[in-house]
DNA sequence: CTGAAAGCGCTTACAG
DNA sequence: CTGAAAGCGCTTACAG
């Protein structure tokens, strides 16, 4: 590879003008800086970034670190949206993306501040569904710019997250519209703060209509679709069961239409279900599935542009909220005019 | 950040005994190196791997190129594990892993010779599902290891890819051995090189048993289940429609058991369904897709090994070909006893 | 064994 | 405007 030194001898200047020319700084003739730009074309030469980077002392690398915890984060397709968004702001930069992925937050966490420490990379965007303390109390041996796509406490670090709150909250006037009364939820315990702003919202919708959640129709599930299944069943279990089940995650949603197929349970006719996340599932399923989509895309651009606000050294107002949109489809539709014994009747396998 | 010339004035060396230590290069007495590794810990000192870079003239990083022509590749967990595949090997080598995505091959191409003229990676791995020729030829302006997850033409670069063929065989000879006699299968347009070979391990099963493909039962879709919904209705409008129908892809295999559904046919006892790949949604379908699986994460750890090979010095054998591996779920069961009007009978909605 | 010097490929003040 | 020198933070021969 040709260095600066290569390149200025044959332009006939010194590398320190050839450095000028290459930054696009001033005082440089007119003549000198069209020669220099020339001979640059033709050897289609690029300067090194190791060097630069000693120099500006900063890598212009900017980390993403995954902590996939029950490896639920990785088979979603959320994620790859997400790195999209992170990729298009941070080219805007000029910086490129590195990926780190660990098993728990706390290898994340390490793995962060090793990578800081040796300048691998100037700050980090932190993917984080449960609790990002382990990060901030880590990322004390090393302090940087770090930016968390989930949420945080407030004043913690900067953060963007989904309208959780929002999304729930159409979801739920969706149903009321269509005039459901009884309406089961899949939660999950632990419970991720994503699902507790989902809860709100679906408490602010039923306060709306003069209703309140009935916690004996508020089920557990772990996230994955055995689960939501399982969930679905207890609720219609239930003596006065649900009309109409909203489970906060798609998968969880997919066990629930299942657990409707066994019973016979006609969908929509007999339950609505919704989901929540949009994830390429919903739409294949049948029926199509009822959720609340969030833009990943959106998620990641927004937490790059406010990592790089940070590395400029201002101190950006977060939480940033990225809207979230109602996708009606098949899953749900009209109350059923009476609820009582229609559940459980059998049907040709 | 303390510098190497900080920790040695503190233990009280020269930088350049330091970094022996540092190095673990021998020639340094015992009683020093304790002294010097003692000042290390308490300080928590990490080189700057920027220095290091510049010397060492590479730069550590191993740069993954991602185009996601048609975003279907993007829509795929698959992805994912790749990644996880390549970092788990990278790690080992204190590699980090740099991620770019593109929309075309061509634009990957040119980010790729970019990188690699500044110095920022030192080779690359390439999620490649079309066609590595563009690669290829961009590369010669600066040549580097690189290694294709997918189909390369012999000799041209290394190459892992799953074995497709052997899936394929595999599933087809599953339905023959359920007593199908009449395969559908529903392939696409341009056909990617997976799936000629996917083609060739069903000819070659339905060779085993003494069949041929029926040329009218191969339909065409674009990966999309919308795709392979009408895919499916194709086949199932023929005069001596199959009774089993092979969807080269997962998700075309959804859209033909929608397509199924919509025409009232039962699945397996009217019709079976078999798909590829494995994707999250396959056992969530209704009733669970009989697919044929492949590791992600097999495929990225190999493609990654293959790249270290490389950077060696050593030439590989390659393509390194990953197993592949049937999973019989409830979409396939024994062929219907006769095949003839059963379709098409209505049913309640 | 230990350390002073040179150098990796750039950029940044600073003279001329 | 132009270029010689110093330096970014390390490592690598090379003396001592």
């Amino acid at each position: 590879m040709p260095t600066i030194d290569d390149i200025a001898r044959l332009a006939q200047v010194a590398p320190s003008t050839l450095s000028k020319v290459l930054n696009h700084r001033p005082h440089v003739s007119r003549e000198t800086r069209a020669r220099v730009e020339q001979v640059i074309a033709a050897t289609g030469f690029v300067p090194s970034q190791r060097a630069r980077r000693l120099i500006a002392g900063r890598s212009f690398i900017l980390g993403l670190l995954i902590p996939y915890t029950s490896d639920q984060l990785f088979t979603d397709p959320h994620l790859l949206e997400i790195m999209r968004g992170i990729e298009a702001e941070a080219n805007e930069r000029e910086y490129n993306l590195l990926l780190s992925t660990a098993r728990t937050s706390l290898d994340a966490a390490s793995a962060l501040v090793r990578l800081l420490r040796s300048d691998v990379i100037d700050g980090a965007i932190v993917v984080e569904t449960h609790d990002v303390r382990p990060f901030a109390e880590t990322l004390q041996q090393r302090p940087a710019p770090w930016v968390v796509i989930g949420y945080a406490p407030p004043g913690m670090v900067p953060s963007v997250h989904a309208d959780d709150f929002g999304g729930a909250l159409a979801a739920t006037r969706h149903l009321l519209d269509l005039g459901h009364r009884r309406l089961g939820v899949i939660s999950s315990l632990p419970r991720p703060f994503a699902l507790d702003e989902r809860l709100r919202g679906i408490n602010a919708a039923l306060a709306e209509a003069g209703l309140r959640l009935d916690e004996h129709l508020v089920a557990t599930g772990d996230f994955s679709p055995a689960s939501g299944e399982r969930a679905a069943h207890c609720l219609l279990d239930q003596p006065d069961p649900p009309t109409a089940i909203f489970a906060l995650n798609d998968r969880m949603a997919a066990g629930a239409l299942r657990a409707a197929a066994s019973r016979g349970l006609r969908i929509p006719e007999d339950l609505s279900v919704v989901g929540f996340d949009d994830i390429a599932l919903a739409s294949l399923l049948l029926p199509p599935l009822t959720t609340v989509r969030q833009s990943g895309y959106r998620l990641g651009r927004t937490a790059a542009s406010i990592f790089f606000q940070c590395l400029d050294g201002q101190a950006p107002e977060t939480p940033a909220i990225i809207p979230t949109e109602l996708v009606a489809r098949g899953s749900s539709g009209p109350a059923p005019p009476r609820r009582c014994a229609e559940r459980g009747f059998p049907r040709a396998p």
